[in-house]
DNA sequence: TTGAAAGCGCTAACAA
DNA sequence: TTGTTAGCGCTTTCAA
């Protein structure tokens, strides 16, 4: 067992009481009786108890770091993107514990937590918003936009970033530009699409069903969608442009159109979203749009640390811009 | 706050203690009571406080999951597939907190977890094994080989992986094998090319120093390895096969073979090792040297459950085995 | 400036 | 089968 305050007490010949005074700072203690207090403590290796101090104190010294999913169905890079922006703000005051929603929450115990910050993926997150607010839990969700009386909530502008790609095609010339989406039920797949809707309709152009394929935010999804995308219009016309729901699929896609033989950006270009490692690496090179994952992520963790700290949060809704990043995939 | 056993107690009209039995399935309990505790715990959506029984249990109800950091040098998908494995084993009865090693260890109190599961990368991390181990941590480490007294160890076959890769391309008659290598650091950087340079020697061929470079387990590193390489052997002969101590530096290294004009692979191959995602989808698909990753973390959470509870652990030193995937990237 | 007492919510040990 | 008491390590409150 580790040392306790009591331990201290024993040796310096003083309380209990006094230990914890000198140990928390107190500036009712000498400076003499604090040396000694402190000099014992580290030379018995203490540790607080923060179970006890816990106990006490009614404060957790955690916070939950929430996915959706940890699984596959989030983007390896999109996930360290967040839990690194997160780490990096709040990790020397709090235990970071991760958690996802997709097995079930009758374990995720929330008054284990001080707080909660929710990488919400999913309007069917709702229900978990809802329960933890109704708890009372300190909560910030980020990535997804939920609008909640008082929720701090910190997005990006998944809709400006997709109708800025496709705005750029489209004055580029292209005009058969198909759609590679993320799962329906996903809200940066509704977003985004959003964008391209509305990109394609501000410019006159008709939205085709036949080119909007769900391509599950996975390189394999990419590809087969995009396949299917090229199968179908073999005698209709081929889109002159892609435009995919996050770099991933874009990549799968690239494969399915190096496959038939097509030329990017020639005869066919092709636009990403994130701007994650692989971009300036494919042949040719992925235009993309790039999202703040990790700033978005800190930002949030911020928010959270100061919610807990009864501080004014200044933005309690932030969307942070995204940027279209042209390179060798569109001509 | 929450409801504790006491207000279930007085609504029940019985003690607390009766009131913890009852929840906590003791059989000296009748079933009427414990029916009736468990209604109105049921009722008032009641939660135990792990904290207060952490206090008298001496259980944190925690486990820490370490890397020896969490930014981007830990490449996303080894990341996730490590946690994954992890969260999929342990969740259900551990909070699992995430730690790294990078930015000290001041802050991790490690009596706040029942165990750790370490994820280790390099040498260095030694220092935290031994602090760990001192402390009577419930410890258990993968990824890396580590010799310590009883320590549970899950590893994989990363210097036979290697070297089955190398052998392979010896086989079908590569001569000039380059070696693009993660940082010297790191474990599997270290295998990996002892892998690399048993299977040369064991066929006689002699180890050139200025075919084996540094490209720090990163897209952009693995291109500007070989950028290097393909500079340096201009006027020399360029090697015909490139062996990459992950698939990420060798997706680097495929987009700068692709600038140069080469072709993989009838002028020159190259394989990968993990076997992420990316590897079914670059141009050639991508050869590769299949790790089991997950299953490591798996087998690694389940040996520290063990661990915690006093189990016996049938296997405490376990190498999984690695496996050559040979796709277009090699002739 | 220091100490004694009480109690956070829970369980172990013993008594009834 | 149930209840009482004590105590885990800490902080708050009040007294000295």
């Amino acid at each position: 067992m580790s040392a306790t305050i009591k331990d201290i007490a024993k040796i310096a010949g003083v309380s209990h009481m006094t230990v914890s005074r000198a140990l928390n700072g107190s500036d009712t203690v000498t400076n003499e009786t604090r040396d000694k207090v402190l000099k014992i403590a580290a030379e018995l290796n203490y540790r607080p108890n923060l179970q006890a101090r816990s106990l006490v104190m009614n404060r957790k010294y955690s916070i939950g770091v929430v996915f959706s999913t940890l699984s596959s169905a989030t983007a390896p890079s999109f996930m360290q993107a967040c839990l690194n922006g997160i780490y990096q703000t709040l990790a020397k005051d709090y235990n970071l514990v991760v958690k996802d929603l997709e097995r079930g929450l009758e374990h995720f115990n929330l008054s284990r937590v001080d707080g909660v910050i929710f990488v919400s993926q999913q309007e069917s997150d709702d229900s978990f918003i809802d329960f933890a607010l109704a708890q009372g839990t300190k909560l910030v969700v980020i990535n997804r936009r939920v609008e909640r009386e008082s929720l701090i909530n910190v997005t990006a502008d998944e809709i400006g970033g997709a109708a800025s790609a496709v705005r750029f095609l489209i004055e580029h010339n292209y005009q058969r530009i198909a759609l590679i989406n993320g799962p329906a039920k996903i809200q940066s797949s509704i977003d985004r699409q959003q964008g391209y809707q509305q990109a394609l309709l501000d410019n006159n152009i008709s939205i085709v069903a036949d080119l909007i394929k769900d391509g599950k935010f996975s390189i394999q999804g990419g590809y087969d969608a995009m396949k299917v995308i090229l199968h179908e219009s073999r005698d209709g016309q081929v889109p002159d442009a892609v435009f995919c729901s996050n770099d991933e699929m874009a990549f799968g896609a690239l494969k399915a159109i190096n496959e038939v033989g097509l030329k990017v950006p020639s005869e066919i270009a092709i636009i990403g979203f994130n701007d994650s490692d692989i971009c300036q690496f494919t042949s040719p090179a992925l235009s993309t749009v790039k999202k703040p994952i990790e700033e978005m992520a800190r930002f949030g963790a911020e928010a959270l640390f100061a919610l807990i700290n009864q501080e004014v949060i200044d933005n309690p809704v932030q969307q942070l811009a995204t940027e279209l990043v042209i390179r060798a995939s569109v001509r």
